[in-house]
DNA sequence: GCGGTTGTTGATTGACGAGTCAATAAACAT
DNA sequence: ATGTTTATTGACTCGTCAATCAACAACCGC
């Protein structure tokens, strides 16, 4: 049965069952057991591999975290325009990768875990430092110095369409998601007075 | 040692110490036993008057949401006018009784226990819809057909809020949190065309 | 074909924690 | 006084689960 190089193989695996569970049971509080049949091997395989659970929670949470990235980045790369720019950010945002219930699920329950666990939170933090900033660049030619308080707000609203999204059984509506942001940042935008 | 009439004052300190050890904790996985300690009683106790687990934390997750619920009614009580009435809305769900970091911690994670248990979810189903029906209210005569999409986007701005300041050490700004979405109430609110 | 590496698991350990229970004690009713 | 209700706890049961370990299986270089 052992196949060598394996271990990637397994990695991946268990990272995407973890992923599943928690998004299934909506909780952290899943087993190992639970983590690892799903991933098709025994929870001692998933210990042999990660060495602990938190470490195997962690690397679900980066893989969450860098599809999230990469969706981002690859909405941004045919951005020619500020304008264009910030609405990349906000349509990357609620991509096919990260605004499924599952991913949306499962990043709820990370968010809770970055309270008591400080690797967690500092992967989080990376993440809205990333946000802020891709916001703010687009944002800045734009508004000038309400950039700040108009990228917070942005930024509050996507995670707020986020959280309200894990509440909803079955897929989240990512075209409505993403209209009611949009609609908000094109009235920050309008000019007036 | 007993007295008389014990009851209420033990539920109620149950009740009070189950959100500070949560929002501490910054996870639903505390033991009865810690939350009974710091309630100054023994574990037994707290299960002979809620019998289970799951009852203590709904127990605590009605006290947090009925707590927000007269903090907005409050608010609201003084309005006169439409505009007077959203913004009241808004501004008490920033009152101090809710927007302080262990009730926010506390509520970020019975936000997770919805995703599992079919009574926490239908208390906050309860409370989002008269979150929305309050600020429809309101919106209604300032907005017209758009007051539902308005609505929308200021309670995903809220809970936006309320779950970034669940990350921030420390009590958090009021003050900003208020500022931040009543300006873009404002700005949903500014006539044109 | 043999020693080392990699992959894999069933069985076990050890800790922890929810919930129960029997027992004790104060207050109250009569 | 005596029985009933309410308050309270220490000790116990029982299940669960993370983590470990010993053992086995396949592949590799030689």
């Amino acid at each position: 049965m052992p196949k060598l190089g394996a271990e990637p193989i397994r990695r991946a695996a268990l990272v995407k069952a973890t992923i599943e569970t928690v998004g299934e049971a909506g909780s952290l509080d899943v087993t190992v057991a639970q983590i690892a049949r799903r991933a098709g091997m025994s929870s001692a395989l998933a210990h042999h591999y990660f060495g602990s659970k938190d470490r195997i929670f962690l690397a679900a949470m980066r893989s969450i975290l860098s599809i999230y990235g990469a969706e981002v980045r690859g909405a941004m790369a045919m951005a020619q325009t500020p304008h264009e720019r910030v609405r990349a950010v906000v349509m990357g945002s609620f991509a096919a990768g990260s605004f499924r219930h599952e991913a949306i699920a499962a990043w709820l329950n990370f968010y809770v875990l970055a309270q008591s666990s400080a690797e967690a939170r500092r992967l989080l933090h990376i993440y809205q430092r990333r946000l802020r900033s891709n916001l703010m660049h687009g944002l800045r030619p734009l508004v000038g110095d309400r950039a700040g308080s108009v990228a917070e707000g942005l930024g509050a609203m996507i995670d707020g369409v986020y959280i309200r999204a894990a509440l909803v059984a079955g897929e989240p509506d990512r075209e409505a998601a993403c209209e009611l942001v949009l609609a908000h940042l094109e009235k920050e935008l309008e000019v007036h007075q």
